[in-house]
DNA sequence: AGTATGAATGATATATTATAACATTACAAG
DNA sequence: CTTGTAATGTTATAATATATCATTCATACT
């Protein structure tokens, strides 16, 4: 479903077209190598939030799903959306409660976007390590940086002495 | 209100009396300051997160400002929860969907966790700005980190040329 | 004191986000 | 061909959050 339109999304234009695709091949080949299985509905699921490039919740996502006739309960969208973020495809946006596809499906890294309060835009930016600035990217982009938050998931001391 | 008792909270043990005395005089004191009303609700939602010393989702801070006889509907917890965050007094953990109070009360910062995947348990980074690297706290405490998410909330580019 | 103003709280209803639980289908390994 | 596992379908409901309007409370001005 890859439109050849060149339109604007994140903070500036790029053939929006082409990095669906690339995106997709990506993926495709990422859950070839690991025999994951990338199911038409995943496949979709993925399409949706690159055709959108923008984040999405899961019922919107859901919406779009059942337009285009592939499931249309809640278990579905947020199924195929924990496979995706699971595998890197995509990200989950904690403040907004909401997914978008990963930017930079080549490169390992560790998260980090740049959220704009007005439009809700999500632009993630390059970031190798837990331990990133942010306001080089952001002055770049001309993003302006009111509040940050960094979350580290993992386990604690004594949960792991107990195990 | 304020109990004597020392017990492990967090990663290690701290006398918990004192602290969530000192963190309710700081708070009341800047409100002073800032002509903040610092009403008995958002005191009191203020000392349920310090005895508990945990990130509290909405309703669990309901459940227990109604067994305190203040309040009893979900936008009375919301509201105080949001004071507390707006000011600073707690924070918003949102891969929990939950409330702690601030740990670092007197000092200017952008709030940085680390959180248990195992217990929920939340331990608050002292990070003087978006730039900050948790690995050298996390390996202090004896946290093993497995993700990372950086969110930064502002307006970018476009929001900003039309206003 | 009286009263106008805005802030905070009370109360009802409902919106939004997310998951539990179980049934069914698809598909690969033995 | 059947048995195990992963994925999807389906129903129901849980958990989180906010909109709206009514009421009370604090403050500051006369």
């Amino acid at each position: 479903m890859a439109s050849e339109t060149s339109k604007s999304v994140g903070f500036e234009k790029h053939d929006h077209g082409l990095c669906l695709e690339k995106a997709i091949k990506a993926a495709e080949s990422y859950c070839d190598r690991c025999n994951l299985q990338f199911t038409p509905l995943r496949r979709k699921v993925l399409e949706i939030l690159l055709e959108e490039h923008r984040a999405l919740g899961a019922y919107a996502v859901l919406d779009l799903l059942r337009e285009a006739g592939l499931g249309s309960q809640p278990p579905v969208a947020y199924r195929a959306l924990s496979f995706l973020v699971e595998h890197g495809f995509a990200h989950k946006i904690e403040r907004l409660n909401a997914f978008v596809a990963c930017a930079l499906p080549d490169i390992l890294h560790s998260p980090a976007f740049m959220i704009c309060r007005k439009c809700d835009t999500v632009v993630e930016a390059q970031s190798p390590s837990s331990s990133f600035d942010l306001s080089a990217t952001a002055s770049a982009t001309g993003f302006e940086i009111e509040q940050t938050t960094l979350e580290a998931k993992g386990v604690c001391n004594s949960c792991a002495e107990m195990a």
